[in-house]
DNA sequence: TTGAAAGCGATACCAA
DNA sequence: TTGGTATCGCTTTCAA
């Protein structure tokens, strides 16, 4: 006999197996209560008789518990974020879990009515890449819903944080690019009102400090975190007056947007451009010329937020910070080693 | 006064409107009773006061339905699916429904068991891009949960389905290769086990056929649906004995990868070999060189499958053919217009 | 070790 | 137009 979801109910299980209706509970979920072993066989007999399967939402309301995540991003095509997706997925579900897809189209609005759609299904938890860092989480706080917001909290928020440094980040690849010999090293960022925008330029405009080179505003190319975006920076850079033979791009779309703006402007990478880019993903190894990148440790973001999440202790704002690392390829200039494409994408 | 979700019941509602809990119900669904102009207005009064949401999970309970759907893709990483899956779940949430994430990582197994789990949890219906064609839709018959599949369905099946004729598409696009005056017109095909790379082979041998080219088998380069896939039949193929001087590419990761290793050999393209590839996204239009795809309306896909689903008609084994598009950029040697970039991603 | 029954928080029927 | 209440299918307490 198959499954018979839906159509079964422990009502009947009890009655094939002879037994209450409480004992079929203690042996599906083993517990609470001890049951004796034979009658816990006549019970898994009956379970496999009728093809029963619990009823999920009956269970949830009873329980207090939906085991369902929700998941916010801006962008589920954004390919760094759908690697994200594609990790947390993964591990949620191979402990039972699952997971709710709420995809902001980069509105604040439709984020924030997503955050109440999310609690008002009960989830258990909500983990948060945010639009922009400033998240607002009292609807979430009031409701008691534990989030794990993947970026720097608020300080003194009640949420709990899995991160890179960004702004550390930055700095590295633009010391990267410093050190590659190149002078006049612009930055293509993100919309400047957005607090991670900020952070980026910051570790940008500290390593040129460092290196007693003015941080000018001129070399700031502001665009959406887009394709189009950096497509749009790329054309205002090739043709405005400032001179720039290196850029520390803000995120991979831009980066890919850009190589197609030096493409069409004859402008050779990384002869004439040197290029490193934030949150690189695969892509980056299969672009052309192949890009330098900041990527983030996918997987252990997964995995942290998860067990954040599931961790019983009271829920506070504990952070945890991920290691970041700057991945060499052509389009820096360094003399690199091709990717290894273990993981088949 | 804020909301309170999670706090508030209906009991509390009725408590401070002064009415029953079945009134409260009536206002907050709109039926099915009539309420009383004054009497209404006491609960929505009610309602702002308490900051009251209704519980989702024990309205579904009562009411046997979930407002919840599941998505079943292979793997969200494929830009193809996360487009998809971010078209679906915009329409989806501005009806009130919620998409539930489900990636297989290409793994039929591990498909099962998500249709499963989403079937236990009582989703409304399913949107199946399943691993290959040959999905098994018993557990979903059996529990009577309406499936959308976006391939061609088995004949006979109950299930409905929404799709582009891939091998018309095949043709199409291997054709425009022909027309471009190209007689050795090789294809990377996918794994030659499942049924959709049959397809796309039928497609590519017909155009050959047709022409009256030999479709030899020594022209097929079999390749996982990935870069990775790509990147070594273009290797097979360059360092080959057959000479080919276009390819028909079967989905769009795969040509990526196709262009990392014609880079890698120095071949170009298109002038060496020119390229159109299935089941182009955003990416082509950014690829370098730019690739010409066959496209498919992923709008009108989401728009179809979530119209199949909601309809309240007896669920058949309907079928919604789309058209698709071919898109011709620089890869087959085509003087292409640029893309416009007004949707910006 | 078992089972009766009180919730969980809604929907919607039936009576008033 | 209202309101009392059976019902959805389960968890878990409490008593036996």
């Amino acid at each position: 006999m198959g499954l018979n979801i839906g159509k079964v109910t422990r009502r009947e299980v009890a009655l094939a197996a002879g037994t209450s209706e409480a004992v079929v509970s203690y042996v599906v979920n083993n517990g609470p209560r001890p049951v004796s072993a034979s009658t816990r066989q006549k019970v898994l007999d009956a379970i496999a008789e009728t093809g029963y399967r619990p009823n999920t939402i009956a269970r949830s309301l009873a329980a207090g518990s939906t085991k369902t995540y929700g998941l916010i991003v801006p962008n589920i095509r954004n390919p760094f974020l759908a690697a994200l997706a594609h990790a947390l997925q993964q591990e949620m579900f191979s402990t039972g879990r699952v997971l709710l897809l709420g995809d902001s189209n980069d509105n604040k609005e439709r984020e924030r009515e997503i955050l109440r759609t999310f609690i008002e299904r009960r989830v258990d938890g909500i983990i948060w890449y945010g639009v922009d860092r400033d998240v607002d989480m009292r609807d979430a706080h009031a409701a008691g819903v534990p989030i794990v917001v993947l970026d720097k909290a608020p300080s003194g928020s009640e949420a709990a944080s899995v991160f890179i440094n960004e702004t550390e980040a930055a700095f590295a690849a633009t010391k990267h690019l410093l050190e590659h010999g190149r002078n006049s090293v612009g930055i293509i960022s993100g919309p400047r009102k957005n607090l991670n925008s900020q952070d980026r330029i910051d570790g940008w405009r500290q390593a040129l400090t460092l290196n007693k080179i003015a941080a000018s505003d001129r070399l700031i190319f502001e665009a959406g975190y887009t394709r189009g975006g950096g497509y749009a920076a790329g054309k205002a850079m090739f043709s405005g007056a400032v001179q720039t033979d290196a850029v520390f791009v803000s995120n991979e779309l831009q980066a890919l947007g850009l190589l197609a703006a030096a493409t069409e402007f004859g402008v050779r990478i990384p002869e004439d451009l040197a290029i490193v880019c934030f949150n690189g993903t695969i892509n980056s190894a299969f672009s052309n010329p192949t890009l330098s990148a900041i990527e983030q440790p996918i997987e252990t973001i997964a995995k942290s937020s998860i067990n954040l999440l599931l961790r019983s202790a009271p829920f506070a704002g504990e952070s945890i910070e991920c290691d970041f690392r700057l991945r060499r390829r052509a389009s820096c200039g360094c003399d690199y080693e091709r990717d290894t494409f273990d993981r088949d994408e």
